[in-house]
DNA sequence: AAATTACATTCCTATATAGGAATATGTCAA
DNA sequence: TTGACATATTCCTATATAGGAATGTAATTT
């Protein structure tokens, strides 16, 4: 079987560099293509086939205005995504953590005289 | 062009469900591929493969350990994905807030009568 | 050494791109 | 109406899968 569908879900959406640029173009307020075009770098009908993923996983909004279309990314499609990635925060040690523990560490091997030292780099 | 490969980054290689759950799977502790096997429900090729992309852009250590292979999560490659996605945290509403605008909104147009009630998934 | 166990890799195939080029659609302006 | 402007869509192609089947490889046991 070949990749999942870009548009299947956020997860695949953004796996694409391009389409997270226009999303963090897009998070701060609504612009119309002609402005991601010039903002991105890429030419037109790439940046509209790149919102139109965006828009069938609902990662932004459409809305038209005369000849233009108004695009904004919708934050809270992007939650999810942080929520899956949040769920991993538990396992990554912080530096200021991993500094204790390894002082924690020293201190088990040798004497207890020092407990309270903080060794940056040994 | 194609789509980029799974093994250019770590986006790439998430957008790929089965594999998020094996990092899942992979983040409390080191497993062997036969528990993977099991726990996931895919066969044994599919899920070396995906631990193969998986160990290519870093998001999972291994270890070998007489016939057995030991594979855990390393969620240090997850931060950056928590941290592009973080980005966009300022836009989007809090549930806190969002509770107190549509308890606001149907004080409004309703009774207060259910005020307290949370919906988890909308 | 042979058999077994635990994984990895290779081969094959249907599918979904992503970019470029060309064209279509929709809207305003003169 | 005609033309200019803004954006979307279609067509084409090279490429990278992901799954299934079969096979390869390394370590352990008998």
């Amino acid at each position: 079987m070949a990749r999942a569908a870009t548009t299947s879900d956020a997860f695949n959406a953004i796996a694409e560099p391009r389409r997270r640029d226009i999303l963090t173009y897009l998070a701060i307020r609504e612009r119309q293509v002609g402005e991601i075009v010039t903002a991105v770098g890429i030419d037109q009908p790439s940046v509209s086939k790149h919102l139109g993923v965006l828009r069938r996983v609902g990662l932004v909004h459409v809305r038209r205005n005369g000849r233009h279309r108004l695009y904004r990314t919708n934050a809270e499609a992007i939650r999810p995504l942080h929520e899956w990635t949040a769920s991993f925060e538990p396992y990554w040690q912080h530096a200021l953590l991993r500094v204790k523990q390894r002082a924690e560490a020293k201190m088990k091997s040798k004497s207890e005289s020092d407990r309270n030292t903080y060794k940056e780099k040994p």
